[in-house]
DNA sequence: AGATCATGCAACGCA
DNA sequence: GCGTTGCATGATCTC
């Protein structure tokens, strides 16, 4: 489907940036307050699935051939309770809810996703010269540096053979088969073949991560977000004129099971979703793969005027927190660390004098990016609906607007949208399994990336979340992407329905509990019994970019095998029928 | 052990 | 008495 060509620049730098986005929260502390580290390091990448420990032979093969006994764990079909889903299920279930015929939904099966055979790929197996990354760029104690553009021109060649991880753990191993998996599409054998690293440069970067394990660990993570930010820039180079956007529909979580741990490759809050000629590989659960085929390339980045930063792209490293960056319009690979805090700039200029121009234009643009989306603050809270032309509008006027409409859209006043005027139409499969929408794919004549909507946080609406209580239960990231609460009152936040265009006032607050905070979303009954929300479906909250406004869509989730217990737990039943879940789920 | 989160339930306000 | 509010509790998960 692809070709590989892929080849890894002459030099690599990697620079610190300034913070972009600093903590939202700053009663949190920032588990990197670390003015020195670039890294920003949550500590989690969830629980793996249990594939078979690599190599850890100095040759640094990283040959494997993943077992299908890990398929369900990893492709998200996490056994609940000891209970195996079966194969037949899930690819009855996948065609089902997706409208697929069988046979393609054999080919989106799990096991299909296990038949990567990443053998003979070497990671740190050289082909030749080649200028090295040599991760030492990433300290730099100059304090300038520290805040703006570093720049190395690294050249360096290799000729030891000590490209190996002296004792990789098993860790890095899982670590390292679940981007090959996640990539194994986009990235080919030749492609990680080429990478090179001096045996000190391993050792000074694992040092200078934390050393041990753990740094190790970190190092890794850069390693491969380059490899497939650098592979998805070259990419998308090969895929100019193709652009899709649609942030209405992240990556995930069709039917959210939260029983499964995150993906450690995709950001629970990834804000961007598959390709639609690619149909979803990891529909039906949650945090799941990044399609490799899905390449975030093909997004686009807008800031509020308009101007396209161009591709964003993930670091499949991080699983909590927003990892990604884009290439701007200067053609330079950027990327953000965790949750934006820290940056990486992976650029091919040289010259100091590049450099110098380089960090003027950062200056520039994070002084505008960082003015218009650091902006957590109390006072941004009442929050513009508007339908300027700036703004996401859910009305389905424009034919080149995105074509959203709630899955509960029964009881929407709205009819179904019109059909989109583009040159093509694809039917896609709903990532919901509720119904299909027709997106433009192939930008229309005239069409130009809009809206920016960007996925904040869903939640799977439990019993107590749809009952007379009117209120939401939020999980705990909410305080990551929903303005900074001061008081326990919270704020008035004006939610535009997605799916009828209804502005609802809902009040953003907070519990204490215990040491930590409940985030609450209250005045959330009639959003319910308008859309008619029952436990098991779930709300997605959206933000628009441009007009910070927040959005909210309910989804409402068909009653399948695969969902029949939506909650994150299977905790035990309550005595109020709270978990009569399979009749609550029952569609209207 | 600590964090998260679902929800029980007491306290409170109001008709 | 009833509905609402907000804290407390406990189940579950993660480290």
């Amino acid at each position: 489907m692809y070709s590989f060509f892929f080849s890894f620049p002459l030099n690599l730098s990697i620079q610190k940036m300034r913070d972009p986005n600093p903590n939202p929260n700053p009663k949190l502390e920032d588990p990197m307050d670390d003015e020195d580290s670039i890294f920003y390091d949550n500590g989690d990448f969830g629980s793996l699935p249990d594939f078979p420990s690599l190599s850890s032979s100095s040759t640094s093969s990283l040959s494997t051939r993943s077992s299908s006994a890990s398929s369900a764990s990893w492709a998200g079909f996490k056994p609940e309770n000891g209970e195996t889903l079966e194969k037949e299920h899930q690819i009855h279930d996948l065609a089902v809810d997706q409208n697929l015929d069988h046979d393609l939904a054999v080919d989106l099966s799990l096991d299909h996703d296990l038949t990567v055979d990443p053998m003979g790929v070497d990671v740190f197996e050289g082909l030749g010269d080649m200028d090295m990354w040599d991760p030492s760029s990433l300290f730099d104690d100059d304090e300038e540096e520290n805040n703006f553009v570093h720049e190395e021109n690294q050249k360096e060649k290799r000729k030891e053979e000590d490209q190996n991880i002296e004792n990789p753990s098993e860790d890095l191993a899982k670590i390292f088969l679940e981007w090959l998996k996640s990539n194994k599409e986009s990235i080919s054998p030749e492609d990680l073949r080429s990478i090179k690293l001096k045996r000190s440069t391993i050792e000074d970067a694992t040092r200078r991560l934390g050393g041990g394990k753990e740094g190790m660990i970190q190092l890794l993570k850069l390693i491969l977000a380059w490899v497939q930010s650098h592979h998805l820039q070259k990419k998308n180079c090969t895929n100019q004129g193709f652009s899709y956007q649609n942030p209405l529909f992240p990556l995930h979580a069709p039917f959210p099971n939260p029983n499964l741990n995150p993906n450690p490759w995709t950001s629970p809050q990834t804000p961007y979703i598959s390709n639609p000629t690619v149909p979803h590989v990891l529909m039906g659960y949650e945090g799941g793969v990044l399609p490799s085929a899905i390449s975030p390339s093909d997004y686009q980045m807008i800031d509020s005027n308009g101007t396209n930063f161009g591709a964003p792209y993930f670091d499949p490293s991080t699983p909590s927190h927003f990892i990604g960056g884009f290439s701007n319009q200067y053609n330079e690979n950027q990327m953000f660390l965790g949750n934006g805090e820290r940056f990486l700039k992976l650029g091919a200029s040289a010259t100091k004098e590049a450099r110098k121009k380089r960090m003027a234009r950062q200056r520039r643009f994070f002084s505008h990016h960082h003015n218009h989306h650091g902006h957590r603050h109390q006072n941004q809270h009442h929050l513009r609906v508007s339908s300027e032309n700036n703004c996401t509008n859910t009305n389905q006027k424009n034919p080149n607007s995105w074509v959203v409409w709630s899955s509960s859209s029964s009881s929407s006043s709205l009819p179904p949208p019109p059909p989109v005027q583009s040159e093509t139409n694809f039917q896609v499969p709903d990532p919901t399994g509720i119904q299909q929408r027709q997106i433009p794919f192939d930008r229309p004549q005239g069409w130009k990336p809009e809206k920016n909507i960007r996925f904040l946080l869903q939640k799977v609406l439990k019993q107590s979340d749809v009952g007379n209580l009117g209120r939401i239960v939020l999980p705990k990231e909410a305080e990551t992407h929903l303005p900074e609460l001061d008081a326990r009152d919270g704020i008035s936040i004006a939610m535009e329905d997605i799916g009828t265009s209804r502005i609802w006032n809902m009040r953003y607050r907070f519990w204490p509990n215990n040491k930590s905070r409940m985030y609450l979303l209250e005045n959330t009954g009639d959003f319910v019994r308008s859309n008619g929300l029952q436990e098991g479906d779930f709300i997605v909250i959206y933000s628009d970019i441009k007009c910070t406004k927040y959005m909210i869509r309910g989804v409402k989730v068909r009653k399948t095998e695969s969902v029949k217990n939506p909650g994150k737990t299977q905790k035990k039943l309550h005595g109020n029928g709270a978990q009569s879940s399979s009749s609550a789920m029952e569609p209207n």
